[in-house]
DNA sequence: TGCGTCACAGAAAACGTTTTCCTGGATCGG
DNA sequence: CCGATCCAGGAAAACGTTTTCTGTGACGCA
């Protein structure tokens, strides 16, 4: 464990505050005993004033709140979910450590969950079920009031043994059991955004290039561009090309579809199925002197900003707005916990279309 | 709020478990009463069992294990917390919600602390005053024994007043106060490693590419770059290019170091100050003709996954290992937790240099 | 035999809240 | 003037642990 240090002569702050305690007082924190000492009312009392509980003379309210502002009192939340039974608290549940989709959830997640008093305990479990089972007993241990379990494809379980469970429990971005409570984005309807863009815009001959079979999303995207395409009275551009979620696969997409061997008719648009596809396409198109947005628009999905900023024209794109989902599975999750009846299903809530320049739209 | 919903028909599960305590019993958790009396003991005496604490007979000790193992029994984090004055519980909060550099420090923060029982609040907040103060209060609430507090710059502090906590801090790719204590990789030496290699490959031209000036990482990095060059007997090749941390700007670069008006001698490697550049450079390279890795070596900083392996060929890179400082940071926080005196300053900890092809060596 | 020591186990206090129940006094209706 | 009602506020129990203190036999030793 070698590493460098860089040392400096300043003393270590925050030295503990002065014993200012009304009562003899233990460690640092202010209690509501101190509280209501302070006020001259009793704990009790104190309690009602400070939760707009109880019925008090107005100025006894007062006098105990304005005590609790001047000590800085934070009531201690262990003791409060140890007689309420709630602890405020949630879990996290990601295999997810690359983040690509799991950090806008857990952010969407923890803003919505901090404005409700409600804080996010974060479990890194590496597609390892050791690992799961180790973070799920820390949960349970910490009286967390339910769990959120994030993926990073729609498709697949977390390795989570979740029986002789009595949690309330979301699935995000990742396959629930039966009866469960899902939230993804709707892929289909973020498919037809796109591809019905590209059909208000004109063109007639839209491509879709895409992932591999037996990713859940391929399907549903292709079904969402089928009936964007239905919709606009438009034929299906051939059929999908499938391979995988790279560059690499654009890259050599843009050959099939615009390069020699390509048929007498070219596409004028193409709907890729993520933005990496999209850009190797776009930069094989670039050295083919195909002209974007002016030949062929090009959409991506995932508005992945640092691929969707890098490509020349910048690539509109489908947001799947996880922040969004991360949101409303949270909000979801405190109505399981108050004990309201949630229907069993998935949600699929709405992409959104960002448009840039790669469709030819006015976009920024 | 207009979304897809997809019902099935099962049943919702988890239903509570039956009425199997040994006490009257309240709700579905297990309380170590309820071990106790079915271990024939008192209570005092089963927490001492569970805790190795005490003397007593083995066989009681053993009776009680049993018991909660039976019962599976899992001790009430908030009433020890609430004892013991220890939560077991650390807050992160971050600045990064791209999530770039935070992903990994949480992910190697949340692996190290659920083996010594430790939980990880996360908290988004995103360069809010306002939001971070609201978490800020909620950790303290939790009562959380410390703070891990991470950037996206090691130049910039998170917006957060800390005065008044007395709470053990530790800063992660961020900026210190004085007297604090940082966690940060060490650029200058992940560098030097970088450019060495270069050296050791037989290269004598190494050119270094790099961010905006005002990144403390940009004067770290062309230390290193200096310094292996010094240690090789080698002159540096000009001065360092400086612009932005994007592809373009590696593109641009590659015109002014090897297009029509660069001079005489062209570099035979460049180090790149991250992967980006590095990928708009080596997609210029390859337009113009210059072979990579014969003609030119290329090396880039961050081995970000997703840039590191789009090369061709793939890009040979620094990684900054901040899985590693998340898990550092995190043991480092513990010691301050226990009371161990805990030297000031910033931590730099190794890079380790991640061979690909684009530099020339064997490495896939 | 008497006393100190020891091993084992239980009783009870403590942690900081919330909540239920109770009390003393004021108010009100008759 | 008397009882019922109501209000402000307090006492105490409860939540589930840990820890300290106390008690009780058994044993060793003089």
């Amino acid at each position: 464990m070698t590493h460098t240090m860089v040392l400096d002569g300043s003393e270590i702050a925050g030295d503990p505050p002065s014993e200012k305690d009304d009562a003899p007082g233990r460690t640092g924190r202010v209690t509501i005993r101190q509280v209501a000492s302070m006020a001259g009312v009793s704990v009790a009392t104190a309690s009602k004033a400070l939760n707009e509980r109880g019925s008090m003379m107005p100025q006894t309210r007062e006098r105990v709140q304005a005590a609790a502002r001047a000590l800085n009192f934070r009531p201690n939340a262990m003791a409060r979910a140890l007689v309420s039974q709630r602890s405020f608290t949630l879990g996290l549940l990601t295999n997810d450590t690359y983040g690509r989709f799991t950090l806008p959830v857990a952010a969407g997640l923890s803003e919505a969950m901090v404005d409700r008093g409600v804080s996010v305990f974060l479990c890194a479990i590496e597609d390892d079920p050791e690992r799961a089972r180790v973070n799920l007993d820390a949960m349970q241990e910490k009286c967390v009031d339910g769990l959120v379990l994030a993926g990073k494809r729609v498709d697949r379980a977390l390795p989570l043994d979740l029986s002789g469970l009595s949690l309330p429990i979301v699935h995000v971005y990742s396959a629930r059991p039966p009866g469960g409570i899902g939230f993804e984005p709707d892929d289909e309807a973020g498919a037809a955004l796109a591809v019905a863009h590209l059909a208000g815009l004109g063109r007639r001959r839209i491509a879709h290039v895409t992932g591999p079979v037996g990713f859940a999303a391929v399907p549903m995207r292709e079904t969402g561009w089928r009936r964007a395409l239905a919709e606009a009275g438009l034929p299906p551009f051939g059929e999908p090309l499938s391979g995988e979620w790279s560059e690499d696969f654009g890259f050599r997409a843009a050959g099939l579809l615009f390069g020699p061997e390509a048929g007498p008719e070219r596409p004028d648009a193409v709907f890729c199925g993520n933005d990496q596809i999209a850009r190797g396409l776009m930069d094989a198109l670039a050295l083919m002197g195909v002209g974007v947005p002016d030949e062929v628009a090009v959409v991506g999905f995932d508005n992945w900003e640092i691929f969707a900023q890098a490509t020349r024209p910048a690539l509109t794109s489908v947001d799947m707005a996880l922040k969004e989902v991360g949101r409303q599975a949270g909000l979801t999750l405190l109505d399981m916990i108050d004990g309201k009846r949630v229907e069993p299903g998935t949600r699929r809530l709405p992409c959104r279309l960002v448009v840039r320049r790669s469709c030819g739209a006015a976009g920024g």
